[in-house]
DNA sequence: ACTGAATTGATATTATTTTAACAAAAGTTC
DNA sequence: GAACTTTTGTTAAAATAATATCAATTCAGT
């Protein structure tokens, strides 16, 4: 997948969104789609679809449309969910086994492998069909399996330590929950960190714009 | 709090992730802070924190910089932080309950008063602290306690219909749990549509970029 | 009080992102 | 199969956002 330019952020960020839209019209019996209909559904621009698509080579026909097979093949590929990534989940407690019990990883390209937790009474039990093993098995086990990224669900203090452990150890990417702000861009392992916070004060100043 | 010109949302977005870290620097003791060293710490450039800042008038003073309890103060009054929000729950389910159990409504502005579920058997019980009522009584609670905004942890399928019902009841903003794309902006009312999966998705697409 | 260092707020510049415009290509209809 | 419509891919323009610059101001040290 070569790429002339440097694609931004802005586009990046875009795909899971589209990605999400093309499989809904695929489950809703849908074959073809245009750039302004996707629009108006996605209170877009045709523009902006044609150009953030054209970024990874058109996938488009003229006077046709897009194929939703295609562009879902394509957006899939694009975002890696072909390529059978494994995730394991560091610490389950109650962040980590809610995730564990409603999170769909497969949805979003990876296979989970296993959780662990520094609590013995977890070890064996199972949540969302993901056993719990004993941290002192995580090291041997990243060696064995080689799983791609970790989802950290652990205390916050402990968020950096256990990060740069993970990192040497050949973890190459990190969902992180545990609300510290963690960068790991310089060593070349992306990192998302999460915070469901940011999303409630957004929302709630633009409750409190709409009373001005 | 008056505005020259609309502030972008770009910057409303940045806005709490500046209150997070001033938090955490009050935390550590620290009382005052120039652009600089904020820039620093979070990884942007002190120009942007000075512009973005700048935005809702100058906080900061020449040749100090900001103080970290006024700058908190604003930010916060900026978030609407400090105007005691209110907010109930739909549907607690596994995700209703995760919320329920694990997070932290008020460190970003809201007062959560009850959850709701049409599930008999949950009724009046209590998670994190906030008991479940009927579905039935959603209506009547409404009208008397006029919450500010509903958090929807309901089915997907259910969402459209429901997010109306309660915007006609009142409701003045919703943080989306559900995957389907809520846009009401156009009543009035902004909707915060939450999907993990898209950060995950992001993430897979920038370990496999790290490949190339 | 005076000098020098530090820092903001404002403005100017640059870069990025979004939108618009349109030729070229494909589909559709008669 | 010819005329017409649709729609993309691409290029150009406009809008937006990020960064750099710098005068004005404040602080700190002497």
């Amino acid at each position: 997948m070569e790429r002339k330019q440097e694609v931004s952020k802005a586009v990046i960020q875009r795909l899971p969104r589209y990605y999400r839209n093309i499989c809904e019209l695929k489950a809703e019996g849908v074959q073809r789609i245009s750039s302004r209909a996707l629009a108006e559904r996605m209170g877009l621009t045709a523009s902006q679809i044609r150009q953030d698509f054209n970024c990874f080579g058109g996938f488009g026909q003229q006077g046709y449309g897009y194929n939703i097979d295609k562009l879902m093949e394509e957006l899939g590929a694009i975002l890696g969910l072909r390529a059978g990534r494994t995730a394991i989940l560091i610490g389950a407690g109650n962040l980590g086994r809610a995730l564990l019990n409603n999170f769909d990883f497969s949805a979003s390209g990876f296979k989970l492998l296993c959780a662990f937790d520094a609590n013995p009474e977890l070890k064996g039990k199972a949540f969302g069909g993901c056993s719990v093993r004993s941290s002192d098995d995580l090291p041997s086990f990243i060696a064995a399996h080689q799983p791609d990224v970790a989802v950290l669900t652990i205390p916050r203090k402990n968020a950096p330590d256990i990060a740069r452990e993970l990192v040497d150890q050949g973890i190459r990417g990190l969902w992180n929950f545990t609300g510290e702000d963690l960068h790991l861009g310089g060593l070349g392992v992306p990192v998302e960190n999460v915070h469901l916070s940011d999303s409630l004060m957004t929302l709630c100043h633009l409750v409190s714009a709409t009373e001005e």
